[in-house]
DNA sequence: CTTGGGCTGTGAATCGATTCAATCGTACCC
DNA sequence: GGGTACGATTGAATCGATTCACAGCCCAAG
């Protein structure tokens, strides 16, 4: 069907291995061969088949990203920030979208594995790495992204989310707002309940200060606008002063319902902070004081530890690079 | 290194085929062997080899899915679509992000060719698409999604963007608008340059109306932003009283850059409205209209078309799903 | 004239899952 | 007992690119 090197080969006269030195060290084969191959090559359409070459060879030339959620532009610029690093290093970056779930997230891990990856990036869903443990263990390497797990001996690209929860709802307090709902999504969810600890301690510095917890499906604009909704169901001498949500989807659907659907005043009647500091925060009705991260760079710097592990399978291992969090107010604020 | 077939085979006393015939046609095999087997795997921890798999089968399991933008929620939906149509059929969805970039939307067709996918859904960046043509002629369907190319032999699905562009410039001059200036990614882009000509029909049915182009490099947040300061330019007498953007991160950059930079009234002083209706429309700091386009659902259909083509190389080719755009009017219109 | 080294080029062996014709039992029927 | 049928199992052949030990050739040095 498909040209092989066997028929490029016998059009243009040579052996298999010329053809395959012409594929892969061409500076090995004489120019006029090269030349003679070449137009072979082109004038049967001959593409390479990936699997057979992967079967010889051992293991691929790609990447595996699994993601929370491809929906959440923080991720995408992640993925693209990965996707620069893997091309500078002639790999591609394949893209699993766990949406939240465990078991997706189990689907892509065993896909990834069988078309034998490089390498996997993963921002776990749950807390249960003796699946990742385990795909380390068998010689790839792992590295967690937007995550840190001090002790499990995974190299990760972190932002310290203790202390973006921290920045944010402190500065939520110093803006004189002590009633603090936490629009949070999966508290399984180690993003979010690091967020929720790091909050937790600015209010617990704050005489006075409250924060209480409501727990969303996901971390969606639709989340966010439901959540926000049930808040306001309450009689308004009883509703928080400020919100503080898990990332900027959650935030974007709460000021949607606060003061879009309902009438709200922000940040007078409720003060809004998001996380994530994505494209769409500073376009947003009131825009949306946020907690930024540098998303792409996140994306660049995983696979750029990977490929460290892979040049060096015996180097030091549980490199964490940590980025801080920076605070980015707005009119959602106060600002 | 990592266990194969025959070390299972091994293990639990059996023959390669079985141990085959296990992994995809268990009910051939008696409960017991299966059994002897399965523990056989587990307990070497044996992962299949899909290149070996591949290699053999002679194709993948996975559809190349390629893209204008991945930052674009609008794209971000469409992919989510069409992986849940490759899940039902037991496929996987390679994502390649063209980035508007002709010959970054040629290195993933290479790729995808080399890894033998079993179909190509695309989103062109360009008119050329005799590339496309060979894959096609060497038996790799492909589908055009979100684009139409009436007699080039391509099943599609797609928006019919000229009757968007109508439909949008007609709800502005509907408004009592006359100068519209639309804010257009490349024109090279075909679904940008058919909502032009949509919004081009609609003002020539309205004396006095006039439309003006403003051409940016790209269909993303800054450009939109860059397109409306420069606009802001010129004295307020001589500036539009409407823009139509091509998408709708333009009009969010727009408007970023219209009411929250520059304190222009909107709808009062200009109107905005965008295009695909994106999550965050309905969020920003004036609600925007927009046009609908019900992007999971293209991708869907696109994966389904392209199972339809798998299914029957032979069947009827060209199919062109065409879903129609709808008006969604907010306050940004005056809605 | 011979030897040695540097280039080119060769082709059989290899990776691991799948396939399918062939074999082996066992049960059943006449 | 002989024959048939059927289910379970076997294992050699296969897919196509890569690799590497080896061969052929030519020129320069001895």
């Amino acid at each position: 069907m498909a040209a092989s090197v066997r028929d490029v080969a016998a059009a243009a006269g040579v052996s298999v291995g010329t053809v395959s030195n012409v594929l892969n060290r061409p500076h090995k084969v004489s120019a006029d061969t090269v030349e003679r191959v070449t137009q072979a090559i082109e004038r049967l359409g001959f593409v390479r088949n990936d699997a057979a070459r992967q079967l010889r060879v051992g293991r691929s030339r790609s990447i595996g990203l699994i993601v929370l959620d491809t929906a959440n532009p923080f991720f995408a610029a992640v993925a693209r920030g990965a996707e620069a690093r893997a091309d500078e290093a002639g790999m591609s970056v394949l893209l699993g979208n766990a949406d939240e779930d465990a078991e997706r997230e189990g689907r892509y891990l065993e896909l990834f594995r069988e078309q034998r990856v490089n390498g996997v990036l993963i921002t776990p869903t749950t807390e249960d790495v003796a699946r990742l443990a385990r795909l380390r263990d068998a010689g790839t390497p792992v590295v967690l992204v937007d995550r840190e797990m001090p002790g499990a001996g995974f190299d990760s690209v972190s932002v310290d989310d203790v202390e973006g929860g921290y920045v944010a709802a402190a500065h939520l307090l110093a803006g004189g707002r002590r009633r603090i709902a936490f629009i949070a999504g999966p508290l399984s969810i180690r993003q979010v309940s690091d967020r929720l600890e790091g909050a937790r301690r600015a209010v617990e510095e704050t005489p006075g200060a409250t924060i209480e917890v409501w727990e969303c499906p996901s971390l969606t604009v639709l989340a966010g606008r439901s959540a926000a909704t049930s808040l306001l169901e309450r009689r308004p001498s009883e509703r928080p002063d400020a919100v503080f949500a898990a990332n900027d989807l959650l935030a974007v659907g709460a000021i949607q319902a606060l003061a879009i659907m309902a009438g709200v005043r922000i940040p007078d009647d409720i003060a809004v902070i998001g996380y994530d500091d994505i494209d769409f925060a500073a376009a947003t009705v009131v825009p949306l004081s946020s907690v930024r991260q540098p998303a792409s760079v996140i994306g660049y710097t995983a696979v750029d530890l990977l490929l460290a592990q892979l040049e060096d399978p015996q180097g030091v291992r549980e490199r964490n690079v940590r980025f801080r969090p920076e605070l980015v107010v707005r009119a959602s604020t106060g600002g």
